[in-house]
DNA sequence: CTGTTAGCGCTTTCAT
DNA sequence: ATGAAAGCGCTAACAG
């Protein structure tokens, strides 16, 4: 291995970094032929070619991306804000952004935790000249609006945002819908006092999900009744807990996630009810536990990490200049209903033989 | 709302981006005044100030973070590596990283599923220049070293990487230890015949852990009896059916990890058997459903979350020039032992009535 | 085919 | 206190 003339041999492992410069001085060219041969691009000879991965080689020369950036004007990055999420929905959503960003050669910036809007907008003004494009999920009233403008006209694709927000590209969860559809299910099952479990007030995914509980009771015309939660399980327990205790005792609960779900499973049967045969119960989301537990959950499906990548192929698609007019600007994702035995109606209760397939269904390697 | 002088008005939504020379040019003073201004750094009139501030706040100039890197060589960004990671734990690690991050004032940017050494080395090359510093989890063989060395002097932090290598700064996990105690644990209930549900071969926490069993069973003289999965749930099913299948069948079982202990108590349930009464169950690394089923899953705690914080923490510091010297360059997690019904030994079996708080221990909003 | 040179947007001496 | 100018490392015309 011979040292390169320069004054950086090539163990030094201390020192600055060598630049395209140092590069080009060993290879005994010019920084255009280097940058032409490392990026594959004008014509070279042969000669040049072998002068310049000998000499990068000898430097271990690493491109710096962010000069490149610089003059190109492309980071091939995308930016990513998030709320406060937890568990497998967060993970869900990181690893289809992950896996779509991977095969357009794009990289994610993410910035997570953000559950003000002024937050999310100062990380957005961070975000500027790091990344081309921005994915930004805000659950709470429309900054995800807001903060878009901040930056200036950068691509910018919202998940879950404020409804009334047309201009905007975006996807969204049809959690009305869902929630209408869970409504109707827990009803043809021959239910009738159905008590909803409400996520957090202010969040928007709560409210839609309420809002087509009580569309779904109104228009089957049962009465509708709705206690109070705020997604995590402690509440979904505690609200189990009151239903349970109360004199006219629902015989069916529809619970905003499923976390708020077990729950009330849980809660149930502390207090000596059966599922489903006392209570039915359906949540929302399709989380792994939803599978888990017994009586296996009902619950509708959202496939969130289908939901990261449909949306990271879109945003990829505006950033590389790809039809912006053809495409609807919201798209919407319909939840799915996975019926498990958590709504089994009373005539169906026999046929529960099925459970040993379904726990198993669900991978997860650590 | 006047309009700018320049080519661009206020509102011109389209077109390009102000730069910091627009900035200056609608000031009336020099790029150099406006960088000082907008970094609080040198000594400025009042009256520039203000005139600084003002022109910002018409062309709604938000800087580029890109450029300014450029400019100072510090990017204020760590790089994550991460393998491919399922569930809560990649989500509790990211968690932890980002909140460490915030503190700081640093950015996330994280590169996920890569399994192969060479895929993880590429990852870690086209970093340069955008991160002043890497942390990287590496399940499989030493690549993490390798990856370190590619990016030239680049303060790096490994995670539960090889444990030959005390050169670069690490944190693992005391997997060994924390499977011996498991092990220990069951040995101490009054289990002779103690199965251990294995990790993917290739894997250096499954394997540590594997080696942890074998430890402790050897010290205690008794016989091991090792069946491999992979980690996931379904794996741990299928060994849980053929270990209640079998003439010998163990009075216990270690699971690599909770998923495939999750597994395995599904498949006892199949059988047949009770647990703990018939067969003890222990997993590893308490994921929230670990919790959640019913036995509550025996299991060894690691707090992923505050290792991701550490983590970050000490990169950070690195990074920051903060001491090298005085810490130690690796340091270690010990996990903590999580005893719940799942591994009761018979004589304490009456004692259960307090299975009704547990379940709703752990939080995990939507 | 190859080298020179002018930026990308910002920070930072060094004069003034 | 302010401005002019030299880079940071790389790419991309434009000449040769």
């Amino acid at each position: 291995m011979r040292q390169s003339k320069g004054a950086q041999g090539v163990d030094g492992a201390s020192a600055k970094a060598p630049t395209i410069r140092d590069v080009a001085r060993v290879a005994g060219v010019s920084v255009a032929s280097v940058s032409r041969v490392l990026n594959g691009l004008g014509p070279v000879t042969e000669h040049t070619r072998r002068k310049v991965f000998d000499a990068a080689a000898e430097l271990r020369y690493v491109p710096h991306s962010g000069a490149r950036s610089l003059s190109t004007s492309r980071t091939d990055t995308v930016g990513v804000i998030l709320p406060d999420l937890f568990g497998e929905f967060f993970s869900e959503l990181i690893r289809g952004l992950d896996v779509a960003a991977r095969e357009r050669g794009l990289h994610l910036l993410v910035s997570s935790s953000h559950d003000h809007a002024d937050d999310a907008a100062a990380a957005v003004r961070n975000l500027r000249g790091r990344v081309d494009g921005l994915i930004v999920m805000s659950p709470h009233l429309a900054s995800a609006n807001l903060a878009a403008s901040l930056v200036g006209n950068l691509p910018t694709l919202t998940l879950n945002g404020a409804l009334d927000d047309e201009t905007q590209p975006s996807i969204v969860v049809d959690n009305h819908g869902g929630a209408a559809e869970a409504t109707r299910h827990l009803i043809a099952g021959g239910r009738r006092s159905i008590a909803h479990i409400a996520g957090p007030a202010g969040n928007l995914e709560a409210e839609a999900r309420l809002a087509g509980y009580l569309e779904a009771m109104a228009d089957a015309g049962l009465p509708s009744r709705v206690i109070d939660g705020d997604f995590d399980q402690a509440s979904g327990h505690r609200a189990g807990r009151v239903l349970a205790s109360e004199a006219e005792r629902p015989d069916a609960v529809f619970a905003g996630n499923d976390m708020m779900a077990v729950g009330a499973l849980l809660a149930f049967r502390e207090a000596g009810l059966r599922c489903p045969q006392d209570v039915a119960l359906c949540g929302f989301d399709d989380v792994p536990i939803a599978a888990l537990v017994s009586p296996g959950l009902t619950t509708m499906r959202i496939s969130i990490a289908d939901v990261g990548r449909r949306a990271l192929g879109r945003l990829a698609d505006r950033i590389g200049g790809a039809a912006t007019g053809q495409q609807p600007m919201r798209e919407i994702v319909r939840p799915q209903l996975v019926a498990r035995e958590s709504s089994l109606s009373a005539g169906d209760i026999g046929a529960t033989a099925s459970r040993a397939a379904d726990p198993v269904s669900q991978g997860g390697a650590r």
